[in-house]
DNA sequence: CATATGATGGACT
DNA sequence: GTCCATCATATGG
């Protein structure tokens, strides 16, 4: 398996949102690694979005977005951090990260969420935020590199990918950008 | 399992 | 003061 670079971020949003499922994002912490396999993904344009963070234009906590693909985005809503992978052809562009299944350090995830299930441990995306320790001190770090705080390895499996409206926005677009894997048990509620 | 409701804090105007 | 790409809890089946 091998990281992915910053070309394969450099495409279309919607088109990397759904090609990242099945994908394993890892996060690395101190000695340890935690993570999982991509379940569900949302992706989010720019200036013609009105549910993107980017529409309201430039400003100092969305600057990432309209920087190079490749890095992270981390964003706060209510009392969590939100976290996504900037990837656009040209313009602006982000990916939000809203499920993964856990595969890796789960023990480690587990002492970051006090929950009884392992359904519970990533299935949404602030919930996934607390298992793997993220928060707005990764905002614009590199994911193309191994020795990056968080990245993502390609994967060959193959998976039934279903689509809908996106999640818990107020101005959605008359199109489908959310993508999650088919009946995966940890993609959030 | 499903749906409803209140708490929450960062960044905006 | 207002908005928000959310979550945990409580209640009913």
């Amino acid at each position: 398996m091998r990281v992915l670079q910053r070309s394969y971020f450099s495409r279309e949003t919607d088109v990397v949102a759904r090609d990242l499922l099945g994908k394993l994002l890892l996060r690395r912490l101190f000695a340890n690694l935690l993570g999982g396999i991509i379940v569900e993904t949302e992706a989010y344009f720019g200036k013609d979005d009105p549910a993107s963070r980017a529409f309201q234009g430039l400003k100092n906590y969305n600057k990432v977005m309209f920087e190079h693909p490749g890095r992270l985005f981390i964003y706060n809503v209510h009392r969590y951090w939100m976290l996504n992978i900037i990837a656009h052809r040209e313009g602006v562009g982000g990916i939000l990260i809203r499920a993964i299944e856990p595969t890796i350090g789960i023990d480690i995830m587990k002492q970051h969420r006090s929950v009884k299930s392992i359904k519970e441990l990533t299935n949404g995306p602030g919930k996934l935020t607390l298992a793997l320790n993220v928060d707005k001190s990764l905002n614009g770090s590199d994911v193309t590199s191994l020795d990056s705080p968080i990245y993502v390895l390609d994967n060959d499996n193959e998976y039934d990918i279903c689509t809908s409206n996106r999640i818990g926005v107020t101005k959605d677009l008359n199109q489908h950008l959310r993508f999650f894997i088919k009946n995966n048990k940890f993609v959030s509620k």
